[in-house]
DNA sequence: AGCACGCCGACT
DNA sequence: GTCGGCGTGCTC
């Protein structure tokens, strides 16, 4: 690239906060023309003799450190493995998480393989043939593909209906819109990268694309591939065409080519949010990376989050509908259970249970459950308290009516259980989970074909035929022209769950299953009444979400503002919140005890985002480089525990 | 992380 | 007088 500069800043691939920043380095005459921005090298660190790996983030002339500069050591190969852009966007977003960039190097760049890319440098590569646009069904095309071209930040609701592929198959309409979309962004000859949760929505906009752009314009890059495909594709993404990139979360870091469009299919699923330090969520990266790169940003899902809409009330994402509103019947069902004792064991109102037989002679019937297995919980028959694993006392379930109690935590099997409490040897069922519900619903209506779908059992799809089929939330496979009536039967069970964002994870787990449902068929939500009962019954979502972040606004809880969790030695969460003494916009609660130290809860306004993370991330470097190795309590051995953790917007910050 | 530098106890 | 203990700090 620039081929003649002398100096080489670097950023080293290391963990350590304090190494979190670009060093200086000369670049020796004969690597002079093999430097370019992004390349892998070798550099020597504080001693001769101690080689680090880097990635050359920017090449200059001239330097501010005062010291003697050593040399690159080597160029590990051309690749340019870091596009700028990507470093960047890995800089904006560790520092607003009061992580390294490395880390998020780390997630972005997989590790050189190098028989990989010594055959992808050898290969020829000619020039891929022209795409065509297609059309984006069910919205104006000024609204969403026009504003998209201008390179808007747009929240749309998707369809809620399946659609069927030229080659037979049924996908979600939503899967269309997002191959539709980038379809338009690769014939305006930019890159696409369409973000999903997981791999069997993933299959879905896969199919879609296959409908309508040439394979070899699409690029996967998702965790369920080794690291020799993964590192292909990635490589495959800097040969300038454009090309639709599709994965999961950290698909959000590909480096494509004159990027278009970043896509983010269902930003609420919690499985865009990452698990590895700092935990950036995909949307975050996403917003982060449009406003850097100046691309198209879109938001699809059936529900809106919280999240997105502030941003939404903010005017710094606008909202999209489609053009005319075809909803699912969506029916709030009381609990009045059926006259048939069958029914009333499989929990099924009479109503519902009347919608369900008359829809299981057309078709297949969705039951959606909150849990696999056959009992999620046991209780002692005595006395009634949980049964609990011996080993590690987790909560104890039957994973089969046959079946040993096993335990939910560890997994293991609990033969001649003993209560803790009575020392009684009997247990009782407490709820019913998939196998049980369709052992109950396959006496109800005998003859009828049953379908497990859970966790355990994947099934993608089901034929139009008559069957029930038994799933849990996320779980549902896609029925061939859709179901012919949706039973959502453990809406009490999911709202009980002890989350912030309860609601609106329901109106999640049930807006996607009732999109499956065939055009008109019922959708029959049991048991739940109240606001979220009729938002789904509207689908009128956003309302509710709307409502929700008002909710949090007066709480101060997120998405209102932003939280940061502070954990570690009493010391040194004391010394990290000092940082923030007087901060206006910012209040600490806590610090309270845990097993092993001390957490606090940092609740902040976006505006002092940045400020609150440097400091933050001052105290953690601070943490890091002086008074290492603590002694614990009495025993005079140094305590093992990391003594500073910062984690910025936990999605569940005050569970625990 | 590693590794060098630096300021207090037993030693040819 | 100095050899070396590991607490403290830095790494272009």
């Amino acid at each position: 690239m620039t081929g003649s500069a002398s100096i080489a800043r670097v950023l080293i691939d290391s963990p350590l906060p304090q190494l979190d920043r670009l060093f200086d380095y000369r670049l020796p005459a004969e690597l002079r023309a093999e430097a370019a921005p992004g390349v892998r090298v070798r550099v020597p660190l504080r001693s001769a003799g101690r080689i680090a790996d880097g990635y050359v983030a920017e090449l200059v002339d001239s330097v501010d450190y005062p010291g003697t500069l050593s040399d690159v050591d080597s160029i590990v190969s051309s690749v340019q493995a870091l596009a700028p852009e990507v470093y960047s966007l890995a800089r904006r977003l560790a520092d607003r998480a009061a992580g390294s960039a490395s880390d998020i190097v780390r997630l972005a760049v997989p590790k050189r393989q190098v028989r990989v890319e010594k055959s992808w440098l050898a290969a020829e590569r000619p020039p891929l043939p022209l795409v065509s646009a297609v059309e984006c069904p069910g919205y104006d095309p000024d609204a969403l593909a026009g504003t998209l071209a201008a390179g808007a930040r747009i929240a749309c609701d998707a369809i809620p209906r399946l659609v069927s592929l030229p080659g037979g198959a049924w996908v979600g309409h939503w899967a269309v819109t997002l191959a539709a979309l980038a379809v338009q962004t690769v014939a305006r000859g930019a890159s696409a990268i369409i973000a999903v949760p997981d791999h069997r929505d993933q299959d879905q906009v896969q199919a879609a694309l296959d409908a309508v752009i040439a394979p070899d314009r699409v690029i996967r890059l998702d965790a369920r591939q080794s690291n020799a495909e993964r590192y292909r594709a990635f490589l495959d993404c800097l040969d300038g065409e454009a090309r639709v990139i599709i994965g999961n979360r950290s698909v959000v870091y590909a480096p494509a080519s004159r990027l278009g469009l970043i896509a983010v299919w269902d930003d609420s699923d919690p499985l865009h949010g990452e698990p590895l330090a700092p935990y950036v969520h995909t949307r975050d990266a996403a917003l982060v990376r449009q406003e850097q790169q100046g691309s198209a940003l879109l938001f699809l899902g059936h529900t809106r989050s919280a999240e997105v809409q502030r941003l939404v009330e903010l005017g710094y994402v606008t909202p999209v509908a489609p053009q005319r509103a075809a909803i699912p019947r969506v029916i709030p069902t009381a609990e009045q259970f059926s006259d048939s004792p069958q029914a009333a064991a499989a929990r099924i109102p009479s109503s519902a249970w009347q919608q369900a037989r008359a829809a299981l002679a057309e078709g297949p019937v969705l039951v959606q459950v909150a849990r696999p297995g056959y009992a999620p919980r046991l209780v002692c028959a005595n006395c009634a308290h949980p049964a609990r694993c011996r080993i590690c006392t987790g909560p104890l379930g039957l994973a089969s009516a046959s079946a040993a109690p096993d335990c939910h935590w560890c997994g293991a099997l609990a033969t001649n259980w003993t209560c803790a409490e009575c020392g009684g040897h009997a247990y009782r069922m407490v709820g019913q989970g998939s196998v049980r519900t369709a052992e109950d619903l396959g006496r109800a209506f005998p003859g009828v074909r049953v379908v497990i779908a859970d966790g355990e059992r994947t099934v993608t799809s089901v034929p139009a035929s008559p069957a029930l089929v038994i799933s849990t939330r996320g779980a549902e496979p896609i029925a061939t022209g859709g179901y012919r009536a949706v039973l959502l039967l453990d809406g009490e069970r999911m709202l009980a769950r002890e989350s912030m964002r309860v609601g609106e994870d329901c109106l999640r787990w049930w807006s996607n299953a009732a999109a499956l449902a065939a055009p008109g068929a019922p959708v029959m939500l049991v048991g739940v009444s109240g606001p979220l009962a009729t938002a789904l019954a509207t689908w009128r979502l956003s309302d509710y979400v709307a409502a929700e972040l008002a909710d949090r606004r007066r709480l101060r809880f997120p998405p209102a503002v932003r939280v940061a969790t502070v954990t570690g030695t009493r010391d040194a969460v004391d010394q990290a919140l000092q940082a923030l003494d007087g901060m206006a916009g910012v209040d600490i609660l806590g610090p309270t005890q845990t097993d092993d130290g001390v957490r606090a809860i940092v609740r902040l306004d976006y505006s002092s985002g940045g400020e609150v993370a440097g400091r933050l991330r001052a105290a953690v470097i601070r943490n890091a480089t002086s008074r290492r190795r603590r002694t614990a309590g009495g025993n005079g051995r140094p305590a093992p525990l990391p003594t500073l953790k910062v984690r910025f917007d936990d999605p569940e910050p005050f569970i625990e």
